[in-house]
DNA sequence: TGTATTCATTGACTTTGGTCAATAAAAACG
DNA sequence: CGTTTTTATTGACCAAAGTCAATGAATACA
């Protein structure tokens, strides 16, 4: 019941022993976000896996008292700064909650002990790291290729949930723009 | 002789036993380049992991007759498009030599053959694997918190051989920006 | 080495997005 | 429910980057 939507989400990556699953979730600690708490500080080495049970979640990094969204997580999203975790960098970005949220979360550490003894949670674990991979590179290609415009209604398209929970203002900031630009980008496709 | 630049590269990764490397080093692809030549085409998924012995190439994409540089990769770089493999998916981009190039090669499934029977080869390319995946998240960062000025002087400043061996107007690409405005920025900073 | 081609620079102008400030709308909350 | 606070919109203006075209410099190569 209470892990159901984890459950799932791994089921949709690898094939999962039922009976290990119910080991591997009483290591998962159980975290609740008020609105605008912190879940992840910059400037330290992160240790956390995390699975987005409900809520919402923004990634983001200051530049001279600038704001920047890198990403959000929504409920089933898998989040957690693994390229600080990987890399043993210190992270240089902050995740904090924009609704109420209750995440799953997992120590690396933890995680990597059971890659030994339940093979499918690497399997897992490299799947979903591929999919990040491959969602950084797109990004990438976006920023450099893609006019604010066409971003916007990139992510109208593919994460049209998001722009009903989050203020256009951290949109904006995800797209690289002001607020004022992207209410006159808005106007331009109305009528 | 002829793999000590690899060999030097692999001893900044990891412990390599020489009897190892011999052996490995026998299942390496030579590759020459002419300029201008591609060494991997877009559309298909890329097969090979490359090591620049010398040279420089340019990987880029094509967006509605437009292209976009998205790296380079000169001597004593690993190049390639792990993306591409790790994903599965076809590769967005194109590789192709900006001068004479020679490459030292190996498709990805011998390499991890490999990693079964010499436990450093995936040592290093997990962690060759980690430094692509905080360069593609830095440039992330760059494009979305840097202005283009700053991108310049960043570059400058990181990879100083580059701006002597690419035409400017490459420079522009990589940066996002016109030649012109590259060319203006330069300008300003003169005298 | 001379000619052709590619690349870089510059100017004039346009377009896009940023800035600042005022106002309106929406949301939060006692 | 009404008041405060936050967020969104709009206008007027500014600054940065793009566009187009001309010229000059550098490079390639026959």
């Amino acid at each position: 019941m209470l892990f159901d939507s984890l459950l799932e989400a791994l089921k949709k990556l690898v094939r999962v022993d039922i009976q290990d699953f119910e080991i591997f979730s009483k290591d998962l600690q159980h975290v609740q976000l008020k609105k605008n708490e912190i879940w992840e500080q910059e400037d330290k080495i992160s240790h956390f896996m995390g699975f987005v049970k409900s809520g919402l979640l923004r990634q983001y990094s200051n530049k001279d008292g600038v704001e920047f969204t890198t990403n959000f997580f929504m409920e089933n999203d898998f989040a957690g700064n693994y390229v600080s975790y990987e890399t043993q960098t210190p992270s240089t970005t902050i995740t904090a909650a924009l609704e109420p949220s209750e995440l799953f979360v997992i120590p690396f550490s933890v995680l990597q002990a059971y890659h030994r003894s339940i093979p499918s949670t690497k399997e897992a674990a490299d799947l979903i790291g591929k999919t990040k991979l491959l969602q950084v590179h797109e990004r990438n290609s976006s920023l450099l290729m893609n006019t604010p415009e066409e971003r916007y209604y990139q992510l109208v398209k593919e994460k049209p949930a998001l722009l009903n929970r989050v203020p256009q203002y951290l949109i904006a900031q995800y797209l690289g723009i002001r607020p004022e630009t992207l209410s006159r980008i808005r106007k331009r496709h109305k009528n």
